[in-house]
DNA sequence: CCCGCTATCTTGGCCTGACCAATTTGGACT
DNA sequence: AGTCCAAATTGGTCAGGCCAAGATAGCGGG
Protein backbone atom coordinates (compact mmCIF):
# COMPACT_ATOMS: atom_id res chain seq x y z
CA UNK A 1 0.00 0.00 0.00
CA UNK A 2 1.73 3.32 -1.36
CA UNK A 3 1.36 6.37 0.40
CA UNK A 4 -1.45 7.95 -1.38
CA UNK A 5 -3.03 4.89 -1.49
CA UNK A 6 -3.58 5.14 2.17
CA UNK A 7 -4.38 8.77 2.23
CA UNK A 8 -7.00 8.43 -0.31
CA UNK A 9 -8.44 5.08 1.00
CA UNK A 10 -8.89 7.13 4.35
CA UNK A 11 -10.24 10.34 3.08
CA UNK A 12 -12.66 7.93 0.61
CA UNK A 13 -13.80 6.60 4.13
CA UNK A 14 -14.28 9.95 5.65
CA UNK A 15 -16.46 10.90 2.98
CA UNK A 16 -18.75 8.15 2.14
CA UNK A 17 -19.33 7.96 6.10
CA UNK A 18 -20.16 11.37 6.24
CA UNK A 19 -17.16 12.79 8.64
CA UNK A 20 -16.96 15.57 5.28
CA UNK A 21 -20.81 16.39 4.11
CA UNK A 22 -21.08 17.21 0.53
CA UNK A 23 -20.42 20.76 -0.56
CA UNK A 24 -17.49 21.10 2.45
CA UNK A 25 -14.30 21.91 1.41
CA UNK A 26 -11.71 19.36 2.56
CA UNK A 27 -8.39 20.49 4.20
CA UNK A 28 -5.57 22.06 1.53
CA UNK A 29 -3.13 19.64 0.27
CA UNK A 30 -0.54 21.30 2.61
CA UNK A 31 -2.41 20.78 5.61
CA UNK A 32 -3.31 17.36 4.79
CA UNK A 33 0.62 16.69 4.04
CA UNK A 34 1.47 17.72 7.35
CA UNK A 35 -0.95 15.38 8.99
CA UNK A 36 -0.29 12.47 6.71
CA UNK A 37 3.63 13.45 8.05
CA UNK A 38 3.95 13.08 4.10
CA UNK A 39 4.49 15.13 0.90
CA UNK A 40 2.52 17.45 -0.76
CA UNK A 41 2.44 15.26 -4.35
CA UNK A 42 1.54 12.26 -2.41
CA UNK A 43 -1.63 14.09 -0.89
CA UNK A 44 -2.45 15.33 -5.03
CA UNK A 45 -2.30 11.89 -5.80
CA UNK A 46 -4.84 11.01 -3.41
CA UNK A 47 -6.58 14.02 -4.62
CA UNK A 48 -6.64 12.65 -8.30
CA UNK A 49 -7.74 9.47 -7.39
CA UNK A 50 -10.47 10.88 -5.34
CA UNK A 51 -11.25 13.28 -7.92
CA UNK A 52 -11.56 10.37 -10.10
CA UNK A 53 -14.05 8.68 -7.98
CA UNK A 54 -16.46 11.78 -8.43
CA UNK A 55 -16.59 12.39 -4.71
CA UNK A 56 -14.11 15.64 -4.62
CA UNK A 57 -14.30 18.43 -6.65
CA UNK A 58 -10.54 20.23 -7.02
CA UNK A 59 -9.62 23.27 -7.95
CA UNK A 60 -7.57 26.32 -7.07
CA UNK A 61 -9.07 27.66 -3.89
CA UNK A 62 -9.74 24.53 -2.63
CA UNK A 63 -10.92 20.98 -2.53
CA UNK A 64 -14.80 20.75 -2.21
CA UNK A 65 -16.50 17.59 -1.61
CA UNK A 66 -19.37 16.39 -4.12
CA UNK A 67 -22.69 15.14 -3.79
CA UNK A 68 -22.86 11.07 -4.12
CA UNK A 69 -25.17 11.29 -6.80
CA UNK A 70 -22.63 12.42 -9.63
CA UNK A 71 -20.09 9.90 -8.06
CA UNK A 72 -18.07 7.52 -10.75
CA UNK A 73 -19.60 4.15 -10.06
CA UNK A 74 -16.37 2.92 -8.36
CA UNK A 75 -17.67 4.32 -5.32
CA UNK A 76 -20.32 1.88 -5.13
CA UNK A 77 -17.27 -0.69 -4.66
CA UNK A 78 -15.66 1.45 -1.83
CA UNK A 79 -19.11 1.96 -0.25
CA UNK A 80 -19.04 -1.96 -0.03
CA UNK A 81 -15.96 -1.72 1.68
CA UNK A 82 -17.28 0.76 4.07
CA UNK A 83 -18.37 -1.54 6.94
CA UNK A 84 -16.85 -5.28 7.86
CA UNK A 85 -20.40 -7.33 6.63
CA UNK A 86 -21.53 -5.00 3.53
CA UNK A 87 -24.74 -3.32 3.76
CA UNK A 88 -27.05 -6.29 2.38
CA UNK A 89 -29.80 -3.11 1.03
CA UNK A 90 -26.81 -1.93 -0.93
CA UNK A 91 -25.77 -5.33 -2.13
CA UNK A 92 -29.31 -6.22 -3.55
CA UNK A 93 -29.41 -3.09 -5.23
CA UNK A 94 -26.45 -3.80 -7.07
CA UNK A 95 -27.50 -7.32 -7.38
CA UNK A 96 -30.57 -5.97 -9.48
CA UNK A 97 -28.48 -4.44 -12.02
CA UNK A 98 -26.29 -7.06 -12.16
CA UNK A 99 -29.29 -9.20 -13.10
CA UNK A 100 -30.92 -6.86 -15.15
CA UNK A 101 -27.37 -6.33 -17.25
CA UNK A 102 -27.32 -10.58 -17.12
CA UNK A 103 -30.56 -10.79 -18.77
CA UNK A 104 -29.73 -8.67 -21.45
CA UNK A 105 -26.36 -9.99 -22.34
CA UNK A 106 -27.81 -13.80 -22.06
CA UNK A 107 -30.72 -12.19 -24.89
CA UNK A 108 -27.87 -10.86 -27.09
CA UNK A 109 -25.94 -13.78 -26.62
CA UNK A 110 -28.55 -16.35 -27.92
CA UNK A 111 -28.69 -14.13 -31.37
CA UNK A 112 -24.88 -13.11 -31.49
CA UNK A 113 -22.81 -16.10 -29.88
CA UNK A 114 -21.37 -18.90 -32.05
CA UNK A 115 -22.36 -22.23 -31.39
CA UNK A 116 -19.31 -22.80 -30.10
CA UNK A 117 -19.64 -20.17 -27.03
CA UNK A 118 -22.33 -21.09 -26.14
CA UNK A 119 -21.89 -24.52 -26.43
CA UNK A 120 -18.84 -23.52 -23.76
CA UNK A 121 -21.26 -21.93 -21.29
CA UNK A 122 -23.52 -24.56 -21.35
CA UNK A 123 -20.81 -26.73 -20.41
CA UNK A 124 -19.87 -24.82 -17.70
CA UNK A 125 -23.39 -24.83 -16.03
CA UNK A 126 -23.57 -27.94 -16.41
CA UNK A 127 -20.37 -28.55 -14.25
CA UNK A 128 -22.00 -26.04 -11.28
CA UNK A 129 -25.52 -28.03 -11.75
CA UNK A 130 -23.80 -30.94 -11.10
CA UNK A 131 -20.88 -29.37 -8.27
CA UNK A 132 -24.55 -27.91 -6.71
CA UNK A 133 -26.33 -31.54 -6.57
CA UNK A 134 -22.98 -33.54 -5.60
CA UNK A 135 -22.04 -31.09 -2.85
CA UNK A 136 -23.05 -32.33 0.69
CA UNK A 137 -25.21 -30.34 2.81
CA UNK A 138 -23.57 -27.58 4.61
CA UNK A 139 -20.71 -27.99 2.27
CA UNK A 140 -21.68 -26.06 -1.10
CA UNK A 141 -20.47 -22.57 -0.11
CA UNK A 142 -17.63 -22.10 -3.08
CA UNK A 143 -20.34 -22.43 -5.85
CA UNK A 144 -21.71 -18.70 -5.19
CA UNK A 145 -18.36 -18.00 -6.68
CA UNK A 146 -18.75 -20.50 -9.93
CA UNK A 147 -22.41 -18.22 -10.36
CA UNK A 148 -20.58 -15.65 -10.48
CA UNK A 149 -18.43 -16.78 -13.30
CA UNK A 150 -20.85 -18.48 -14.65
CA UNK A 151 -22.51 -14.74 -15.52
CA UNK A 152 -19.63 -13.72 -16.40
CA UNK A 153 -18.67 -16.07 -19.31
CA UNK A 154 -22.42 -15.04 -20.72
CA UNK A 155 -21.53 -11.36 -20.62
CA UNK A 156 -18.08 -12.24 -22.11
CA UNK A 157 -19.92 -13.66 -25.44
CA UNK A 158 -22.65 -11.15 -25.53
CA UNK A 159 -20.64 -9.05 -28.14
CA UNK A 160 -21.66 -6.16 -26.19
CA UNK A 161 -18.83 -4.03 -24.79
CA UNK A 162 -21.13 -1.78 -22.62
CA UNK A 163 -22.64 -4.41 -21.00
CA UNK A 164 -19.14 -6.26 -20.78
CA UNK A 165 -17.75 -3.74 -18.90
CA UNK A 166 -20.69 -2.33 -16.38
CA UNK A 167 -21.20 -5.22 -15.69
CA UNK A 168 -17.48 -7.14 -14.72
CA UNK A 169 -16.96 -4.12 -12.66
CA UNK A 170 -20.25 -4.49 -11.12
CA UNK A 171 -19.03 -8.40 -10.54
CA UNK A 172 -15.36 -7.98 -9.20
CA UNK A 173 -16.85 -5.49 -6.80
CA UNK A 174 -19.08 -7.67 -4.88
CA UNK A 175 -17.70 -10.69 -5.59
CA UNK A 176 -14.56 -9.54 -3.73
CA UNK A 177 -16.45 -8.32 -1.39
CA UNK A 178 -18.49 -11.40 -0.83
CA UNK A 179 -16.15 -13.71 -1.37
CA UNK A 180 -15.06 -12.93 2.27
CA UNK A 181 -18.20 -13.86 3.59
CA UNK A 182 -17.74 -17.54 1.67
CA UNK A 183 -18.23 -19.41 4.98
CA UNK A 184 -21.95 -18.51 5.51
CA UNK A 185 -23.04 -19.26 2.08
CA UNK A 186 -25.53 -22.08 1.69
CA UNK A 187 -27.78 -23.21 -0.98
CA UNK A 188 -30.95 -23.73 0.45
CA UNK A 189 -33.24 -26.17 -2.31
CA UNK A 190 -30.06 -27.59 -4.41
CA UNK A 191 -32.61 -29.67 -6.07
CA UNK A 192 -34.24 -26.32 -7.28
CA UNK A 193 -31.64 -24.12 -7.62
CA UNK A 194 -30.01 -27.41 -10.47
CA UNK A 195 -33.18 -27.24 -11.86
CA UNK A 196 -33.23 -23.97 -12.90
CA UNK A 197 -29.52 -23.89 -13.88
CA UNK A 198 -30.80 -26.69 -16.29
CA UNK A 199 -33.62 -24.64 -17.39
CA UNK A 200 -30.84 -21.76 -18.03
CA UNK A 201 -28.65 -24.09 -19.93
CA UNK A 202 -31.39 -25.82 -22.43
CA UNK A 203 -32.58 -22.33 -23.29
CA UNK A 204 -29.32 -21.12 -24.09
CA UNK A 205 -28.46 -24.42 -26.32
CA UNK A 206 -31.56 -24.19 -28.05
CA UNK A 207 -31.59 -20.53 -28.51
CA UNK A 208 -35.01 -20.04 -27.16
CA UNK A 209 -35.89 -16.34 -25.90
CA UNK A 210 -39.02 -17.75 -24.44
CA UNK A 211 -37.21 -20.15 -22.17
CA UNK A 212 -34.82 -17.90 -21.44
CA UNK A 213 -36.74 -15.37 -19.90
CA UNK A 214 -38.85 -17.69 -17.80
CA UNK A 215 -35.63 -19.02 -15.82
CA UNK A 216 -33.99 -15.33 -15.45
CA UNK A 217 -36.22 -14.84 -13.07
CA UNK A 218 -36.15 -17.57 -11.00
CA UNK A 219 -32.28 -17.60 -10.61
CA UNK A 220 -32.19 -14.14 -9.92
CA UNK A 221 -34.44 -14.65 -7.07
CA UNK A 222 -32.65 -17.95 -5.76
CA UNK A 223 -29.28 -15.63 -5.89
CA UNK A 224 -30.57 -12.69 -4.15
CA UNK A 225 -32.01 -15.18 -1.08
CA UNK A 226 -28.79 -17.12 -0.86
CA UNK A 227 -26.98 -14.12 -0.30
CA UNK A 228 -28.92 -12.17 1.73
CA UNK A 229 -29.28 -14.82 3.71
CA UNK A 230 -25.47 -15.67 3.82
CA UNK A 231 -25.41 -11.34 4.91
CA UNK A 232 -27.64 -11.64 7.77
CA UNK A 233 -26.01 -15.16 9.41
CA UNK A 234 -22.43 -13.15 8.64
CA UNK A 235 -24.16 -9.65 10.17
CA UNK A 236 -25.01 -12.07 13.51
CA UNK A 237 -22.02 -14.04 14.32
CA UNK A 238 -19.86 -11.68 12.70
CA UNK A 239 -16.67 -13.05 13.68
CA UNK A 240 -17.29 -16.55 15.03
CA UNK A 241 -16.38 -19.61 12.38
CA UNK A 242 -12.59 -18.21 10.46
CA UNK A 243 -10.13 -15.34 11.70
CA UNK A 244 -12.02 -12.89 9.75
CA UNK A 245 -9.95 -9.73 10.78
CA UNK A 246 -10.29 -6.61 9.71
CA UNK A 247 -7.38 -4.36 8.34
CA UNK B 1 -7.36 22.49 -19.76
CA UNK B 2 -4.50 21.85 -17.26
CA UNK B 3 -1.23 20.44 -18.55
CA UNK B 4 -2.02 16.39 -16.96
CA UNK B 5 -5.24 16.48 -18.20
CA UNK B 6 -4.00 17.29 -21.65
CA UNK B 7 -1.44 14.85 -21.49
CA UNK B 8 -3.91 12.08 -20.36
CA UNK B 9 -6.45 12.48 -22.88
CA UNK B 10 -3.48 12.41 -25.49
CA UNK B 11 -2.43 8.96 -23.83
CA UNK B 12 -5.78 7.77 -23.66
CA UNK B 13 -6.26 8.42 -27.36
CA UNK B 14 -3.23 6.51 -28.45
CA UNK B 15 -4.18 3.78 -26.03
CA UNK B 16 -7.80 3.74 -27.21
CA UNK B 17 -6.88 3.96 -30.78
CA UNK B 18 -4.86 1.12 -30.33
CA UNK B 19 -1.20 3.00 -30.70
CA UNK B 20 -0.35 0.92 -27.96
CA UNK B 21 -1.20 -2.40 -27.69
CA UNK B 22 -2.47 -3.90 -24.46
CA UNK B 23 1.07 -5.51 -22.61
CA UNK B 24 2.92 -2.86 -24.37
CA UNK B 25 5.18 -0.69 -21.79
CA UNK B 26 4.56 3.10 -22.25
CA UNK B 27 7.24 5.77 -22.59
CA UNK B 28 8.97 6.50 -18.86
CA UNK B 29 7.19 9.20 -16.80
CA UNK B 30 11.08 11.18 -17.24
CA UNK B 31 10.89 10.48 -21.48
CA UNK B 32 7.02 11.59 -21.86
CA UNK B 33 8.03 14.72 -19.23
CA UNK B 34 10.80 15.25 -22.44
CA UNK B 35 8.51 14.75 -24.75
CA UNK B 36 6.05 16.89 -23.46
CA UNK B 37 7.79 19.43 -22.15
CA UNK B 38 6.32 19.22 -18.65
CA UNK B 39 7.51 18.09 -15.37
CA UNK B 40 7.84 14.84 -14.36
CA UNK B 41 4.65 15.63 -11.65
CA UNK B 42 2.41 16.51 -14.63
CA UNK B 43 3.41 13.36 -16.09
CA UNK B 44 2.25 11.01 -13.11
CA UNK B 45 -0.90 12.47 -12.38
CA UNK B 46 -1.91 11.69 -16.12
CA UNK B 47 -0.41 8.72 -15.45
CA UNK B 48 -2.66 8.49 -12.49
CA UNK B 49 -6.05 9.40 -14.47
CA UNK B 50 -5.29 6.92 -16.74
CA UNK B 51 -4.60 4.17 -13.97
CA UNK B 52 -7.91 5.32 -12.53
CA UNK B 53 -9.47 4.72 -16.05
CA UNK B 54 -8.35 1.13 -16.03
CA UNK B 55 -6.51 1.42 -19.10
CA UNK B 56 -3.18 1.36 -17.80
CA UNK B 57 -1.38 -0.51 -14.80
CA UNK B 58 1.92 1.49 -13.57
CA UNK B 59 4.20 0.30 -10.77
CA UNK B 60 7.60 0.33 -10.07
CA UNK B 61 9.94 -1.17 -13.83
CA UNK B 62 7.19 0.69 -16.24
CA UNK B 63 3.40 1.16 -16.81
CA UNK B 64 2.10 -1.33 -18.89
CA UNK B 65 -1.37 -0.73 -20.60
CA UNK B 66 -4.01 -2.83 -19.55
CA UNK B 67 -6.76 -5.11 -21.45
CA UNK B 68 -9.94 -2.90 -22.41
CA UNK B 69 -11.93 -6.22 -20.80
CA UNK B 70 -10.12 -4.68 -16.99
CA UNK B 71 -11.14 -0.75 -18.13
CA UNK B 72 -13.23 0.88 -15.63
CA UNK B 73 -16.95 1.65 -17.09
CA UNK B 74 -15.77 5.78 -18.03
CA UNK B 75 -13.90 4.39 -20.97
CA UNK B 76 -17.38 4.27 -22.43
CA UNK B 77 -17.30 7.93 -22.71
CA UNK B 78 -13.47 8.08 -23.57
CA UNK B 79 -14.56 5.50 -26.56
CA UNK B 80 -17.27 7.33 -27.46
CA UNK B 81 -15.35 10.73 -27.96
CA UNK B 82 -12.70 9.32 -30.39
CA UNK B 83 -13.86 9.86 -33.42
CA UNK B 84 -16.16 13.05 -34.86
CA UNK B 85 -19.17 10.69 -34.98
CA UNK B 86 -19.33 8.10 -32.39
CA UNK B 87 -19.27 4.44 -33.68
CA UNK B 88 -22.94 3.59 -34.25
CA UNK B 89 -22.19 -0.42 -32.90
CA UNK B 90 -21.25 1.44 -29.54
CA UNK B 91 -23.73 3.57 -29.12
CA UNK B 92 -26.51 1.05 -29.68
CA UNK B 93 -24.60 -1.29 -26.80
CA UNK B 94 -24.61 1.66 -24.44
CA UNK B 95 -28.03 2.25 -25.38
CA UNK B 96 -29.12 -1.58 -24.62
CA UNK B 97 -27.82 -1.40 -21.64
CA UNK B 98 -29.47 1.98 -20.37
CA UNK B 99 -32.73 1.10 -21.63
CA UNK B 100 -31.95 -2.56 -19.75
CA UNK B 101 -30.96 -0.08 -16.24
CA UNK B 102 -34.57 2.14 -16.90
CA UNK B 103 -36.53 -1.10 -17.38
CA UNK B 104 -35.46 -1.45 -13.92
CA UNK B 105 -35.75 1.21 -12.62
CA UNK B 106 -39.20 1.95 -14.04
CA UNK B 107 -40.50 -1.51 -12.28
CA UNK B 108 -38.65 -0.16 -9.25
CA UNK B 109 -40.47 2.63 -8.99
CA UNK B 110 -43.64 1.95 -9.53
CA UNK B 111 -43.09 -0.38 -6.69
CA UNK B 112 -40.89 1.40 -4.52
CA UNK B 113 -41.50 5.17 -5.60
CA UNK B 114 -43.93 7.65 -3.11
CA UNK B 115 -47.43 8.78 -5.34
CA UNK B 116 -46.23 12.24 -5.82
CA UNK B 117 -42.51 11.20 -7.24
CA UNK B 118 -45.05 8.92 -9.50
CA UNK B 119 -47.14 12.01 -10.59
CA UNK B 120 -43.94 14.17 -11.10
CA UNK B 121 -42.69 11.66 -13.57
CA UNK B 122 -46.15 11.31 -15.54
CA UNK B 123 -46.48 15.29 -15.56
CA UNK B 124 -42.96 15.49 -17.21
CA UNK B 125 -44.07 12.39 -19.53
CA UNK B 126 -47.05 13.97 -20.60
CA UNK B 127 -45.34 17.23 -21.29
CA UNK B 128 -42.48 15.27 -23.39
CA UNK B 129 -45.91 13.88 -25.10
CA UNK B 130 -46.94 17.07 -25.98
CA UNK B 131 -44.04 18.20 -27.11
CA UNK B 132 -43.36 15.58 -29.75
CA UNK B 133 -46.88 16.20 -30.76
CA UNK B 134 -46.35 20.07 -30.64
CA UNK B 135 -43.38 20.24 -32.70
CA UNK B 136 -43.81 20.94 -36.90
CA UNK B 137 -42.18 18.25 -39.05
CA UNK B 138 -38.34 18.53 -38.94
CA UNK B 139 -38.24 20.58 -35.75
CA UNK B 140 -38.81 18.29 -33.07
CA UNK B 141 -35.38 17.37 -32.77
CA UNK B 142 -34.56 19.29 -29.25
CA UNK B 143 -36.92 16.38 -27.55
CA UNK B 144 -34.20 13.75 -27.57
CA UNK B 145 -33.02 15.47 -24.88
CA UNK B 146 -35.88 15.69 -22.87
CA UNK B 147 -36.41 11.51 -23.64
CA UNK B 148 -32.99 11.01 -21.82
CA UNK B 149 -34.36 13.64 -19.24
CA UNK B 150 -37.27 11.78 -18.93
CA UNK B 151 -35.18 8.42 -18.39
CA UNK B 152 -33.18 10.10 -15.91
CA UNK B 153 -36.20 10.95 -13.68
CA UNK B 154 -37.33 7.79 -12.96
CA UNK B 155 -34.03 6.63 -12.47
CA UNK B 156 -33.66 9.15 -9.72
CA UNK B 157 -36.98 8.11 -8.56
CA UNK B 158 -36.26 4.06 -8.68
CA UNK B 159 -34.54 4.19 -4.71
CA UNK B 160 -31.62 2.43 -6.47
CA UNK B 161 -28.49 3.70 -5.71
CA UNK B 162 -26.67 1.70 -8.15
CA UNK B 163 -29.27 2.29 -10.97
CA UNK B 164 -29.03 5.69 -10.32
CA UNK B 165 -25.22 6.06 -10.60
CA UNK B 166 -24.47 3.57 -13.33
CA UNK B 167 -27.29 5.13 -15.57
CA UNK B 168 -26.48 8.44 -14.44
CA UNK B 169 -22.94 7.76 -15.79
CA UNK B 170 -23.43 6.07 -18.92
CA UNK B 171 -26.26 8.79 -19.71
CA UNK B 172 -23.92 12.07 -19.21
CA UNK B 173 -21.46 9.92 -21.50
CA UNK B 174 -23.81 9.52 -24.03
CA UNK B 175 -25.60 12.59 -23.96
CA UNK B 176 -22.85 15.13 -23.98
CA UNK B 177 -21.76 13.28 -27.24
CA UNK B 178 -25.22 12.54 -28.63
CA UNK B 179 -26.56 16.00 -28.00
CA UNK B 180 -23.66 17.57 -30.58
CA UNK B 181 -25.86 16.12 -33.04
CA UNK B 182 -29.07 17.57 -32.34
CA UNK B 183 -29.69 18.63 -35.73
CA UNK B 184 -29.69 15.67 -37.53
CA UNK B 185 -32.64 14.11 -34.97
CA UNK B 186 -36.07 14.07 -36.70
CA UNK B 187 -38.53 11.57 -34.89
CA UNK B 188 -40.27 9.63 -37.73
CA UNK B 189 -43.23 9.27 -36.28
CA UNK B 190 -44.04 11.41 -33.47
CA UNK B 191 -47.89 9.86 -33.29
CA UNK B 192 -46.53 6.86 -32.68
CA UNK B 193 -44.12 7.67 -30.53
CA UNK B 194 -46.54 9.84 -28.59
CA UNK B 195 -48.64 7.04 -27.99
CA UNK B 196 -45.93 5.36 -26.46
CA UNK B 197 -45.25 7.84 -24.08
CA UNK B 198 -48.73 7.88 -23.16
CA UNK B 199 -48.83 4.19 -22.24
CA UNK B 200 -46.03 4.72 -19.84
CA UNK B 201 -47.08 7.62 -18.03
CA UNK B 202 -50.22 5.50 -17.52
CA UNK B 203 -48.54 2.41 -16.68
CA UNK B 204 -46.21 4.53 -14.21
CA UNK B 205 -49.72 6.37 -13.10
CA UNK B 206 -51.84 3.02 -12.39
CA UNK B 207 -48.73 1.30 -11.42
CA UNK B 208 -49.31 -1.33 -13.63
CA UNK B 209 -46.48 -3.31 -14.04
CA UNK B 210 -47.67 -5.69 -16.90
CA UNK B 211 -48.46 -2.69 -18.62
CA UNK B 212 -45.23 -1.21 -18.15
CA UNK B 213 -43.33 -4.08 -19.89
CA UNK B 214 -45.50 -3.87 -22.98
CA UNK B 215 -44.45 -0.18 -23.32
CA UNK B 216 -40.87 -0.08 -22.79
CA UNK B 217 -39.44 -2.60 -25.56
CA UNK B 218 -41.55 -0.61 -28.13
CA UNK B 219 -39.72 2.43 -26.57
CA UNK B 220 -36.33 1.06 -26.26
CA UNK B 221 -36.84 0.59 -30.46
CA UNK B 222 -38.29 4.00 -31.34
CA UNK B 223 -35.28 5.72 -29.28
CA UNK B 224 -32.99 3.39 -31.00
CA UNK B 225 -34.10 3.54 -34.33
CA UNK B 226 -34.41 7.90 -34.04
CA UNK B 227 -30.42 7.55 -32.67
CA UNK B 228 -29.39 5.24 -35.07
CA UNK B 229 -31.03 7.51 -38.23
CA UNK B 230 -29.24 10.52 -36.67
CA UNK B 231 -25.85 9.00 -36.75
CA UNK B 232 -25.84 7.62 -40.35
CA UNK B 233 -27.49 11.26 -41.06
CA UNK B 234 -24.44 12.74 -39.26
CA UNK B 235 -21.99 10.76 -40.66
CA UNK B 236 -22.74 11.34 -44.59
CA UNK B 237 -23.34 15.11 -44.66
CA UNK B 238 -20.67 14.91 -41.97
CA UNK B 239 -20.45 18.84 -41.06
CA UNK B 240 -22.75 20.68 -43.74
CA UNK B 241 -25.86 22.32 -41.41
CA UNK B 242 -24.42 23.72 -38.26
CA UNK B 243 -20.88 24.79 -37.42
CA UNK B 244 -20.05 21.36 -35.83
CA UNK B 245 -16.46 22.37 -34.91
CA UNK B 246 -13.86 19.85 -33.84
CA UNK B 247 -11.32 20.86 -31.70
C1' DC C 1 22.83 -24.90 -26.37
C1' DC C 2 19.65 -23.91 -22.68
C1' DC C 3 18.46 -22.63 -18.04
C1' DG C 4 18.94 -20.21 -13.75
C1' DC C 5 21.21 -16.73 -11.01
C1' DT C 6 23.23 -12.31 -9.96
C1' DA C 7 24.79 -7.47 -10.66
C1' DT C 8 23.36 -3.46 -12.83
C1' DC C 9 20.26 -0.39 -14.80
C1' DT C 10 15.76 1.48 -15.31
C1' DT C 11 11.49 2.96 -13.48
C1' DG C 12 8.09 4.51 -10.47
C1' DG C 13 7.34 6.39 -5.38
C1' DC C 14 8.38 9.97 -2.74
C1' DC C 15 10.83 14.19 -0.88
C1' DT C 16 12.43 19.33 -0.37
C1' DG C 17 11.70 23.79 -1.78
C1' DA C 18 9.98 27.18 -4.81
C1' DC C 19 7.03 30.22 -8.14
C1' DC C 20 2.67 31.35 -10.47
C1' DA C 21 -2.30 32.02 -11.23
C1' DA C 22 -6.87 31.40 -9.71
C1' DT C 23 -10.00 31.81 -5.63
C1' DT C 24 -11.27 33.17 -1.15
C1' DT C 25 -11.54 36.14 2.26
C1' DG C 26 -11.37 40.03 5.13
C1' DG C 27 -11.35 44.80 5.57
C1' DA C 28 -11.76 49.46 3.77
C1' DC C 29 -14.76 52.41 1.57
C1' DT C 30 -19.21 54.19 -0.05
C1' DA D 1 -25.68 47.14 4.52
C1' DG D 2 -23.69 46.59 0.30
C1' DT D 3 -19.40 47.02 -2.96
C1' DC D 4 -15.04 46.76 -4.21
C1' DC D 5 -10.19 45.89 -3.76
C1' DA D 6 -5.94 43.82 -1.89
C1' DA D 7 -3.80 40.33 0.86
C1' DA D 8 -3.73 35.51 2.16
C1' DT D 9 -4.70 30.92 0.78
C1' DT D 10 -4.90 27.21 -2.40
C1' DG D 11 -4.16 24.31 -6.26
C1' DG D 12 -0.97 23.74 -10.67
C1' DT D 13 3.55 23.29 -12.05
C1' DC D 14 8.45 23.19 -11.97
C1' DA D 15 13.43 21.62 -10.63
C1' DG D 16 16.50 18.31 -8.85
C1' DG D 17 17.40 14.39 -5.99
C1' DC D 18 17.17 9.77 -3.14
C1' DC D 19 15.31 5.16 -2.58
C1' DA D 20 13.35 0.60 -3.37
C1' DA D 21 10.91 -2.40 -6.44
C1' DG D 22 11.10 -4.49 -11.11
C1' DA D 23 13.44 -5.32 -15.49
C1' DT D 24 17.50 -6.87 -17.99
C1' DA D 25 21.65 -8.31 -19.62
C1' DG D 26 25.51 -11.12 -18.69
C1' DC D 27 27.63 -14.83 -16.47
C1' DG D 28 28.14 -19.54 -14.93
C1' DG D 29 26.63 -24.20 -14.55
C1' DG D 30 24.06 -27.93 -16.46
Amino acid sequence: MTAHQAIANRLTRDILTGRYQPGDRLPSERELAGRFEVNRGAVREAFKALEQLGIVDVRPGGARVASVEQASFDVIGKLLEMSEVPDPGLVIQVLQVINALFKLAAETAIEHATDEELANIVARAERLRQAVLDAPPGKGEEDIVARFELMRAVMEVSGNLATRIVARGLLVQLASRLGRLVAWYETRNPQAYAALIGELANALRTRDRHALRDCMDGLAQANRETIQRALARAANGANQPTEAAAT
